[in-house]
DNA sequence: TTGAAAGCGCTAACAC
DNA sequence: GTGTTAGCGCTTTCAA
């Protein structure tokens, strides 16, 4: 802080008048004050240099004008286009963003209560989709406390909830190979893991797509065309390997990979690379996720896009409404769709050799 | 909020006890409380789900315990690593963050505003290191209020700074390629631009560098042999292009080529690859930065690893210190060197062809 | 049209 | 050991 805060009354006293009277006229609704007395005032306010105190604001209002962001983990490529989606709108309609980052269940329903010592108007949790316990969320729920989840498995329709539409997506991306004319069609899929804590929806999601996509066109998909890529750069490389040492046993080689992410999708494109196989002419490749350097892999990136800003964006706002309306409203279920981009990876079609 | 706060004078009520003594209690501070008092504080405590308004409490302490983090762009690489090191150093000292994002001067200015309103602590500032004005940093230094910037141009040697050894980035990697037997070596810079907001001491210091372990060694640095690739995909991959172009005109090719960044690097290796160029036989790369994906583009990236969750870790500490020690301290100007990593994109050496 | 005064929930002197 | 009380800086009745 300054040497000393300057406080309302400071600058009543030099404007000479009440401290009522100036709060009314800081917070605008001065209709009832004489233009000579407001004058007065924000001279004075000026003149000290006058930063009106939130704490003390929020104190009486019993309202922070903040919420909170609850993150599992910083580092994931999701967290900077969702912030980047919730700050816009927030701003816009003045509320600031506390950001607290949780990675375990445990740290989870601490920062919860953290953030709620706080005074945070509202929460917006942000998951990888990790089957993460609901107990407190129900809690919350419970108490009308505000709060909207984003990427989460959750099957209780009461409460806000934005999901992607990663079951569309896998189907997408393997109509679009087979409209290709592709018809032994791979995945690379994320973390089939047993463990309840690393399951996440979004990976059997984009693998049921594909086995959709698949059976609608009465299309085989047998377990040596699925490996998992653990949704990392590296596992991706390893999986690209995997499959092809299994196909090459079993049969032949798949000419088309669906790739569950983009981080698997750059290991996949090198893994391809050094074992001699060309994208797209041998191997076309469709990829989730629109990372910025999509259009700069070797070959560029055919990917579905993923509506992360877009997101954190519709997240705020649902948060937003619940806040002005000052009471829960009917919980939404939102699914935002992915896009198509046709980049090179997938090339002009099977028979037309790149 | 729930349906009614429940305050510390519901536990005291509850406990049969003065407020004071519940405060007492649940701030530590319990040496001179009886046992018997302190379980029966803490039961009621628990049995009403009590939760202390941080807020009542900031406004008596005149202390937060909230930092205010105010970044350029949510969008840049350099954020979510920064936030990651902030973040981890704070948390386990008790601090929380509000986050604001400022792209120009003004939102700047008004984030420190509106930051300090919300009676923040600290402020960390995250730059670009565009060559904002620093009268508004000043103003604060001289109101002795905490705060610390990190990769921005600053000649105060009063205010807290941390930096990245850019100039000996450009060196090291540079003197690298020279050690391996370079004697042509090009480099794609930053954005030269002459516009005084978009200047960033980071590009002319990787130049510099650059400039330097070629001039210790007596090499030339031609200006057919850099292009400006401004920091960006797309800008690294037309800047080869022109290179390769300037280059065939004038005299031979550049055999190796010190890219200033990784975003940039990763167009460059599209562009050499489409344009024939092999990466290392025909032409060694080198880059700055060290994304996650650097191992996995096609040759995997020499690097020079910047530290960047480091310096988010560096400037909560110095914070924290400041805050902890109640007063300004000497101002410190931090350099963060980086770390050569050796992987595929410059290969064995010249004369080794790969 | 304005000002005095009562809190918001908490901490910390200061009494007892 | 423990309770009473005076604020922290602000908003908001309520009275003038």
């Amino acid at each position: 802080m300054g040497r000393k805060a300057v406080t309302i009354r400071d600058v009543a006293q030099r404007a000479g008048v009440g401290v009522s009277t100036v709060s009314y006229v800081l917070n605008g609704r001065d209709d009832h004050v004489s233009t000579t007395t407001r004058e007065l005032i924000l001279a004075a306010a000026r003149e000290l240099n006058y930063r009106p105190n939130q704490i003390a604001r929020s104190m009486v209002r019993k309202k922070t004008a903040t919420i909170g962001l609850i993150i599992t983990e910083v580092q994931n490529p999701l967290f900077a286009p969702i912030t980047e989606g919730v700050e816009a709108v927030l701003r816009l309609e003045g509320y600031h963003i506390i950001l607290a980052s949780a990675g375990d269940p445990d740290s989870e329903v601490s920062a919860v209560e953290t953030l709620r010592a706080q005074q945070v108007d509202g929460l917006i949790f942000m998951s990888l989709s990790l089957r993460f316990p609901t107990g407190h969320l129900r809690k919350l729920h419970e108490e009308e406390f505000p709060f909207v989840v984003i990427n989460r498995d959750l099957d209780d329709s009461s409460i806000n909830l934005i999901q992607f539409d990663d079951r569309g997506a896998g189907r997408m991306a393997t109509e679009h190979l087979i409209a290709l004319g592709h018809t032994r069609i791979g995945t690379i899929s994320g973390p089939m893991s047993t463990d309840p804590l690393l399951r996440r929806r979004s990976t059997f999601d984009r693998y049921e797509g594909w086995r959709e996509a698949l059976a609608a066109h009465h299309l085989q998909a047998p377990s040596d065309l699925v490996a998992d890529g653990g949704y990392t750069y590296a596992g991706g490389y390893c999986a690209v390997q995997q499959l092809l040492e299994q196909s090459a046993r079993s049969s032949e080689r798949p000419t088309a990979l669906f790739v569950a992410n983009d981080m698997m999708a750059v290991g996949v494109l090198k893994a391809l690379y050094e074992a001699g196989v060309r994208v797209p002419q041998d191997m076309a490749v469709v990829a989730i996720g629109d990372p910025p350097f999509a259009a700069y892999t070797i070959p560029a990136l055919t990917t579905l896009v993923m509506p992360i800003v877009e997101a954190g964006q519709v997240a705020a706002r649902l948060l937003i409404d619940w806040l002005s309306a000052g009471k829960p409203a009917q919980a939404q279920h939102i699914t935002l769709k992915f896009a198509l981009q046709i980049r090179e990876s997938c090339g002009a079609g099977l028979h037309n050799d790149g």
